[in-house]
DNA sequence: CGACTATATGCTCAAGTAGTGATAGAATCA
DNA sequence: TGATTCTATCACTACTTGAGCATATAGTCG
């Protein structure tokens, strides 16, 4: 990976390194949404929503495009979802290994 | 994914968001080396690696030991390998899109 | 055209973060 | 123990980023 990559690469990384906007994914998970929709359904205000759509879409993770009024995203490339599986997984097997030798130790006193 | 997971997911892809954070972790695939090992070959200053190690270490995306002086640091899941890769895919999946839609148009005038 | 709706942008503040040089901490060896 | 080496931390600066509010822009409809 050269450096011009490492760059575009990092840069979709941190468009996915924070916990709203992985939110506004998983809403688009379930198909195309209007930034409105995405407000009532996150509970946020709208600048904030629309805001982080913008970086979503400067990082090349979502689409844009116009139905009527309103502005409808969507989600560009499925992988991603697959990247947050892949995070999970380790997550929760790493959480796993720690209670594992937390518990462990006192194995003999049960 | 709930709230404390979704946290937990962003504060990692946000450790892998930066390049030279990219570039630490591609030093490490070919083996656990010591804080040393690495500024020398990312000619970079001590304390700028070291830094960048502890939020890796923070994220639980490398491991840490101590042999005789030196602190010697190895990818803790290579699983982070497939992430890059397929953000890497899907970048240059998306860059020949790019270079088609642009030629395309054009593809009457040879 | 003007009024209305949906979305984007500007602004400001607070918080986080990267780079750098100086310095502190920890382990080894004489 | 003192000197040396390797690593971590501190202090500072500059830059980026997120939230929230006000406002501008773009499209629709009367």
């Amino acid at each position: 990976m050269g450096d011009k990559m490492a760059d575009l690469v990092a840069r979709r990384f941190r468009a996915l390194g924070e916990p709203y906007r992985l939110r506004i994914l998983q809403e688009l998970e379930t198909g195309e949404k209007s930034v409105g929709q995405l407000v009532e359904q996150l509970e946020g205000n709208q600048p904030n929503v629309s805001k982080h759509l913008q970086r979503l879409h400067d990082a090349g993770l979502v689409n844009r495009r116009r139905i009527g009024t309103s502005i409808v995203y969507s989600i560009s490339d499925p992988m991603i979802f697959s990247l947050c599986e892949l995070v999970c997984r380790s997550e929760t097997d790493n959480s796993r290994r720690n209670l594992e030798a937390l518990q462990i130790p006192f194995a003999g006193d049960l």
